[in-house]
DNA sequence: CTCTAGCCTGAACGCCGTTCGGTAGAACAC
DNA sequence: GTGTTCTACCGAACGGCGTTCAGGCTAGAG
């Protein structure tokens, strides 16, 4: 008995947190486990296949259970987890974006940002629209939120913003908040529209 | 005189469209052109900066004058405009997010949709926010919209809907125009917030 | 004791982006 | 009209990538 799948997974996912996804190269993931290349061919058929499961391995990590209280605030708070498990390893938002593009999986977020929005009585059809808005943003924010955090090398995930002007006004909201909200405000008018179901 | 670097991303987009951006390598858009690929780098630092010129390109192409209207309109005719330049070219949708998401360029599409937003009435920064959001929405939308239409092996752009149940309900509208339609549903929601300009 | 299935080795194949010394020819200086 | 400089390209390589494939070793089943 070698290797597993799962084992290769994690290893993989430390390498990308460490290297960054252009040095997660099949070669140093093989030589990392002590092992030659081909040998992972025989786990995974290819190497999209290993980003996949990779992907999948980092939102399971990332999962949260659903709080309760108002339709919004879970799904505010889901937004924000899924940001948070983005952002837990070097990018990670941009290996999840793809490999949820490309249709080759990480499609969870999706279904349970419908399912959530349609339970909170939205038509099944605008909830799958609205949840659809809500995980490109996401995941596209936090893509281009990452990519400049890596760029100027910054080490911790949620750094103490620099000491702010002190002269002004009330916390300002953090755009990632701010464009959730927005969203969220799209939905709330759906809401209203199907109080009296039309249909 | 030679080569141009329009001409050479002219070929290039050529190329692109239909071999798909796996199959857009410098060897090939040399060989193309009758030139070695050495040559390509007198004109280009690198391959990262021919696709960002190539994605500036594609949305030029694609730029229609502002309509006029209420402010809702001419921003969901934007959006349309600019999923349609995106859906132009094969891998077009892919090309211009990943050249827009690693902060390389294609950045005019945020820009104007965030000051025709502005100009409607809502605050700067929250003008911007939703500019996010929707150029979020619009190109993650057609990246997925693109990739299954390719698998599909597809031709035209705007194929004809298969025969529909004619038993049903009124034309459904598509889910691009309805997720543009939430996430403006959320700026109305800004606009009546600054009706009364609190600073 | 043999057979088979699971797991891995070793060596290649055909690509890729990029680099670098060299060079024909036009443009320009004197 | 000779010398120099700059433009635009050639030719050949370098190191790396994902992937393939025939073969071999080991452990458990019959």
């Amino acid at each position: 008995m070698g290797y597993t799948k799962e084992s290769i997974v994690n290893t993989a996912v430390a390498i990308l947190d460490d290297q960054g996804l252009p040095g997660l190269t099949m070669r140093r993931l093989a030589s990392t486990l002590g092992v030659q290349q081909s040998a992972l061919y025989w786990h995974f058929e290819s190497k999209q296949m290993l980003l996949a499961a990779m992907a999948e391995e980092i939102l399971r990590r990332g999962r949260e259970p659903a709080g309760d209280g108002d339709w919004h605030l879970v799904v505010t708070a889901r937004a924000e987890a899924l940001r948070n498990a983005l952002l837990a390893y070097r990018d990670g938002a941009e290996l999840v974006s793809t490999v949820y593009a490309f249709g080759l999986g990480a499609d969870q977020p999706h279904h349970r940002f419908a399912d959530l929005i349609a339970s909170a009585g939205v038509a099944e059809a605008d909830a799958d629209v609205a949840a659809t808005v809500l995980l490109q943003f996401v995941l596209g924010f936090t893509f281009s939120e990452q990519q400049h955090l890596h760029a100027s090398s910054a080490g911790a995930i949620d750094a103490i913003s620099p000491p702010q002007d002190p002269t002004s006004r009330p916390p300002e909201p953090h755009p990632f908040h701010a464009g959730v909200a927005l969203i969220l405000d799209g939905v709330r008018a759906r809401l209203r529209e199907s109080i009296r179901p039309s249909r």
